[in-house]
RNA sequence: CGCGGGGUGGAGCAGUCUGGAAGCUCGUCGGGCUCAUAACCCGAAGGCCGCAGGUUCAAAUCCUGCCCCCGCAACCA
């Protein structure tokens, strides 16, 4: 409870985007849903404080801005704003946007750690593994590729590197109490069982919480060789931002809100949230947040997001074509609770048309214009009821009701299908109500009037529900209605509309339908590149080029025709096919990772271009003494090289 | 046997924990209506709930085995 009002409090934060690049459509639903129970939260009378932000530090930034030829900072300071401009387009309303480079989160991540390790509960000890020297990486002996290291090929040894580490142990026992006790902790709760069985019960190890292998992070301040884990700098940043001090004089802010009551993060990210950021808090003796939701994954309909194949949706583009409220209603509406969802261009247009053109614009649309046509705009309450008007009401008034238990259980998708069955309902009425009829007869238009009273204050009270989902839809819808936004614990009632007030005479129609071909016009103007390649004249490919070589080096390498003669898939691989393959009287074993596109079949008899003098090595456990030759397009498809005449095999190719 | 998620009418999903008449939205088809954005309202068709066993009076749901898909990891010689 806010010590200075009657409110109480509701503190909330999203996972912080991690800044490598710019966030898809995926990334931006975490943020949307997060409004959204921020908004409501706040609708409800919470003292609502909505904290998001950026993750900034770490090893892949680093190499990025190297690649970028820019500072990490610069390469950070760029990302970050690139993630805020989506945040605002999408209209988040957090209070407060955290960046772990801001200085006063480093400068507590720094404390956190020295308070950590003067408690004990951090200690210094040596990281052991297979360490390669040029790659400057350790590795398990289950990673190595043939006792090699897995990225340049060299050689590893057996080393140690001094590092910190966290005594999870110490704390588990209390943190299994913890969950069993508190069902609501992990949402949804089939995520329990999984936390609990894979890391909890089995015993947990310790977390190695320090860096040496790059330096992008928060120095360890008295070490300072070594850069404090990821982790413990992101996480700390939900009570870094509001104020915490490890010295104990926290902020005013602090005090008020901490503990959160709800981290809303990815599943990806729930071991981090359930296990360590607990423990974490535990060892600073903190209060652990009240619930931690790992909301499911937004998926491309047509296979994986990823920038290589060009696919990636992203909100800013998406919002160009439908508006800011479509997006954010299609992202609210349609991601599953526990699921994956899936999104693309037709199944927003599919959902767009159906749903906010047809059953809510046009019937905003259509009621402002009969309230214009048979009352020039004039809505009266004429008190002329009908059986039919009760169950309007009912239904009407009811929802708030439906809303809330939904929203409780963060069940917004289905809070939203709450609200958009009590708009078919006001479409129903009006069918049952026929005004067109109404409206022949003089004497039936005090009941005309009536009916458009009851519609426009249910449209009023769904708009005002709506506000916390599509606040720019709710917005102009009252405005046309000239309605204002009832206050939530009115919703539950009828007849807030002033009697006698007048709708707006040009009533603005809110999501025109569109059709598919309009939408693919519109998304290949932006993208202009991708449109030729769907031209029959293919664009062509460049790439990057190489270094000039000398003659003797292509004569270095040995290639020949080379006939397959068997071939199967590689048991432990999705990726890979075995062949064995005819080279003049000798038979070499190559596997090559094409299985997405040849089957073994059809593999057999046909004559190829191979790599003969490569050295060999084992790919997935299987011995491949060459390599097949491939082109490859730009979207990672793979053909056979093959000689364009026939060849007898070992045929030298030259 | 790397880890995890999934397979329910044409599409997207709920239901599975806590067995008990297979549900929602969209699409399709037929009808109605005309205030409205080819909209709205009513009705219908369409499912061996991945496959095969098992437990049970009863299985989408519990158990066993298998197949397929998708992430991650690894690897694309």
């Amino acid at each position: 409870m806010c010590t200075k009002c009657s409110k109480s409090k509701f503190y909330m934060t999203t996972a912080i985007a991690y800044t490598s690049g710019k966030p898809h459509i995926g990334n931006t639903y975490e943020i949307v849903l997060a409004d959204s129970i921020a908004r409501f939260k706040r609708q409800q009378g919470y003292d609502v404080y909505f904290q998001t932000g950026t993750d900034e530090h770490g090893q892949k930034i680093q190499i990025k801005a190297e690649e970028a030829g820019i500072t990490p900072k610069e390469y950070v300071d760029k990302v970050a704003g690139t993630v805020k401009d989506i945040w605002d387009l999408m209209n988040s309303s957090y209070d407060s946007f955290v960046r772990t480079t801001d200085k006063d989160h480093e400068e507590q991540v720094a404390k956190i750690f020295k308070k950590l390790y003067d408690k004990g509960d951090i200690y210094k000890g040596a990281y052991e593994g297979l360490y390669c020297t040029p790659c400057e990486s350790f590795w398990t002996e289950s990673q190595l590729a043939d006792g090699k290291c897995p990225d340049c090929g060299g050689e590893v040894q057996p080393a140690k590197e001094e590092a910190y580490f966290f005594k999870m142990s110490n704390y588990a026992d209390r943190l299994i109490e913890h969950i069993n006790t508190h069902p609501e902790f992990i949402q949804p709760v089939s995520r329990k069982n999984e936390m609990m069985n894979n890391f909890l019960l089995p015993g947990l190890q310790d977390l190695c919480v320090s860096r040496t292998s790059f330096s992008w992070g928060i120095p360890v301040d008295f070490d300072p060789k070594h850069v404090i884990y990821v982790w413990l700098d992101a996480l700390s940043n939900y009570i870094t931002k509001i104020g915490y001090s490890a010295e104990g004089d926290s902020s005013e802010l602090f005090l008020k809100n901490w503990p959160a009551e709800l981290h809303l993060i990815g599943k990806d990210i729930i071991r981090f949230h359930t296990i360590y950021w607990p423990i974490f808090l535990m060892a600073l003796e903190l209060p652990l947040p009240k619930q931690i939701f790992g909301h499911p994954w937004l998926l491309q309909g047509d296979g994986k997001m990823s920038k290589s194949k060009g696919n990636v949706l992203y909100a800013d583009d998406m919002t160009k074509v439908f508006g800011v409220d479509a997006i954010r209603y299609y992202l609210l509406h349609e991601m599953p609770f526990d699921n994956d969802g899936v999104i693309s261009w037709e199944l927003v247009t599919e959902r767009r048309n159906s749903d906010l053109a047809n059953t809510l614009g046009n019937l905003v649309n259509r009621t402002i214009s009969m309230s214009n046509k048979y009352f020039d705009g004039v809505v009266t309450n004429e008190n002329v009821t009908e059986d039919v008007d009760e169950d309007l009401k009912r239904v009407v008034t009811g929802t708030v009701k439906t809303v809330t238990a939904k929203m409780d259980e963060l069940r917004v998708a289905d809070a939203l299908t709450e609200i958009f069955n009590m708009f078919k309902r006001c479409n129903k009425y009006i069918d049952e109500t026929t005004p067109w009829i109404l409206a022949k007869e003089e004497a039936s238009k005090p009941r005309l009037a009536t009916v458009l009273y009851n519609l426009v204050e249910s449209i009023a009270i769904g708009a005002s529900l709506l506000k916390s989902f599509m606040p720019e839809t709710s917005e102009k819808i009252l405005s046309q209605l000239n309605a204002f936004e009832v206050p939530f614990d009115e919703l539950d009632s009828f007849g807030h509309y002033g009697s006698g007030t007048k709708v707006t005479s040009q009533p603005e129609i809110l999501f025109e339908r569109m059709k598919l071909e309009d939408v693919f016009a519109k998304v290949e103007e932006l993208y202009p590149d991708q449109e030729e390649e769907k031209e029959p004249e293919e664009a062509g490919i460049d790439l990057e080029p190489k270094a000039e070589i000398e003659y003797d080096d292509f004569m270095k390498m040995q290639f020949q025709v080379g006939k397959i003669i068997a071939c199967e898939a590689v048991a432990k691989s999705k990726k890979l096919l075995c062949s064995q393959v005819q080279i003049g009287s000798q038979v070499k074993q190559i596997v090559s990772g094409i299985r997405k596109y040849y089957t073994p079949e059809e593999m057999v008899g046909k004559k190829v271009m191979v790599l003969v003098n490569l050295k060999p090595a084992k790919l997935a456990g299987v011995l491949s003494e060459g390599m097949l030759l491939c082109a490859e397009n730009e979207n990672g498809e793979l053909a056979l090289v093959a000689p364009e005449k026939d060849m007898p095999s070992g045929a030298e190719i030259c």
